[in-house]
DNA sequence: TCAGCGATGGGACTTGGTCCCATCACTATA
DNA sequence: TATAGTGATGGGACCAAGTCCCATCGCTGA
């Protein structure tokens, strides 16, 4: 029987893969994964903590990001740790073939709320992560959450983009790349979004000297609590 | 009978939140929750789609966020619209009365895993909106989406604040002294970490000189186990 | 040959969640 | 006053997720 066969685990992902492909996610039940994979419920839940997990659960993403934030040069700013650790992750994780699996995963993932909810926990796991790391490093509190919160961002932007089959570069090129615009975004943040109004006039700065006055004068419009 | 008596739902948001805070959240059966309110099973189901949403369900967020951003100046910066949104919030739904049950529902959630990842799904919601907000003003894509990022994250850290009982600010300036602060931890995030040199004493505090802003009050560590 | 061990099978059980229909209270209209 | 309509509720059957416990299987080593 299929008993004893090996990797037990990967069989059961690529079954449930398939089978949520075919008929998405909450038309296939936990058994029907597991018969197909020639193993049994129970079985199952002795692989993945519940259904979802199945698309999960070779997680080793966070172990990689705190050791590459960690391992970056002392001369590294955050979010330059943060590229080191977004390399190491195109060399252990996002290899090229594992691209294909990448993008169904994420087409799986993308047609269920349920499996986006679950991404969203793992996305605040990884961030929570690299606000661990970047503290260690020294990084202040709250510039260790935004450079965190960056990251993350930057890593699913790269995702997005590398599991894209018209994509043919390396996940690490793409990082890089990904981390570069999202800084430049980042920039544009606190300017003018019109391109021609000129960006820090004085009554703008003046009437900005601190955190959070700068819409000092919409406020209090309307006060009926 | 209970039958008939009014604000079904705030009764099982309130039966809900007792029980949870008791005796946790998976140690309350749904059963439970509608027997303290006076209801069944059934009319619970019919007025929350699932057990988590019953501290989910009053979500008018994402639609003031979107309003807020809209309505902002012409001349308001991407961040500058975000705090307009910032401000509706805490006029409308972050009032003054709502802080204890904030602090009781911040609580409950942080004690259990499968609320904290309802909270994830509905922040990645609330992000989507301000992405899209921001682009109806015209902002460049990426530029929304770091926006709308650091936009979610200065909503999480002025809730954590705001509920904490020995604050008694309200919402908006919580928000904004917040975003003030993010704004300036962003600058850091590209910048040499070195906690000893520069950024601290001179160019730091000469930058920002704002009497009550910044990191002098409000020392609370986050933690992020 | 046998004992130990880890992975699997299997079934009972609880709970979240769906579905459908009966029932109740209120309201409008004749 | 009677009656039909409407919307919220109660109740129970039903399915799937997830837990628990124990039996069973195949391998390994003595």
């Amino acid at each position: 029987m299929a008993r004893w066969q090996p990797n037990a685990a990967e069989r059961l992902v690529a079954a449930a893969l398939d089978l949520f492909a075919e008929r998405g996610y909450e038309n296939t039940t936990v058994i029907e994964i597991a018969e197909r994979a020639g193993l049994t419920k129970s079985t199952f839940f002795r692989h993945f903590a519940d259904k979802r997990e199945v698309l999960f659960g070779a997680d080793a993403m966070s172990g990689l990001l705190v050791d590459g934030i960690i391992a970056a040069p002392d001369t590294a700013t955050p979010l330059d740790a943060v590229a080191h650790a977004l390399d190491a992750i195109g060399r252990e994780a996002f290899t090229p073939d594992r691209r294909e699996f990448g993008a169904r995963r994420r087409a799986v993932i993308a047609a269920n709320p349920e499996l986006r909810e679950r991404e969203a926990l793992k996305g605040r796991g990884l961030t929570a992560s690299m606000i661990d790391a970047l503290r260690r490093r020294g990084v202040p509190d709250l510039a260790s959450r935004v450079a965190a919160e960056l990251g993350a961002l930057t890593l699913a932007i790269a995702y997005e983009r590398w599991s894209d089959p018209t994509n043919g570069d390396e996940f690490g090129e793409v990082a890089r790349r990904t981390l570069g615009d999202v800084q430049t975004a980042s920039a544009l943040c606190s300017r003018s979004t019109t391109p021609f109004t000129p960006p820090r006039s004085a009554e703008w700065t003046s009437a900005h000297p601190g955190p959070g006055s700068a819409f000092s004068r919409h406020r209090r419009e309307s006060h009926h609590p």
